[in-house]
DNA sequence: GCCAACGTTGGC
DNA sequence: GCCAACGTTGGC
């Protein structure tokens, strides 16, 4: 089983809209940078846990939890012209982006900030405390996972 | 609101 | 293929 941290504005989408999904679930769409949409493709699994981050906000930081309950398939939103994501130069017929489905796990008791976790020398290697980050979807270890779990 | 860092685009 | 210009991300 793997292990990701994604990213979302809690403006546009935070972790309770997530809880106010029908089945708590939702397809997690707008991903436009190739690395990522990689590690979509080709690696997310069924299963997966995924620390759910707040970006872009007042206090950026890991507020929860969730499961990936659908692998990747094309996504929709790229061939929306009214959708903010847009893509002209994806093709149906060979999508470029993908997405999967995350249903929610649960609320961390407390928010465990950036400026928290960018202290700690057990994470140096950890794509989001890493100078210059700007990955929406990265890869958290076990080690990573249950060390940033036990400092909730 | 500022701005550093980064990915992408497009001229050449 | 190089690289400057541009747009975006996202912390502060």
């Amino acid at each position: 089983m793997n292990y990701w941290l994604m990213k979302s504005e809690p403006d546009t989408f935070g972790i309770n809209d997530l809880i106010n999904r029908p089945h708590q679930t939702e397809h997690w769409d707008g991903v436009r940078n190739y690395q990522a949409r990689n590690m979509i493709r080709d690696e997310m699994k069924l299963g997966d846990l995924v620390f759910f981050y707040h970006s872009n906000c007042d206090a950026p930081g890991i507020v929860g939890m969730m499961e990936v309950v659908k692998e990747a398939y094309p996504d929709h939103t790229a061939f929306d012209p009214d959708n903010k994501h847009f893509d002209p130069k994806s093709d149906p017929a060979k999508p470029t982006w993908m997405m999967v489905d995350v249903k929610y796990v649960r609320t961390l008791a407390r928010i465990i900030t950036l400026a928290e976790l960018k202290g700690k020398p057990e994470l140096a290697e950890l794509a989001l405390v890493r100078r210059g980050n700007r990955l929406s979807i990265m890869p958290v270890s076990q080690q990573q996972w249950e060390f940033i779990l036990a400092l909730e």
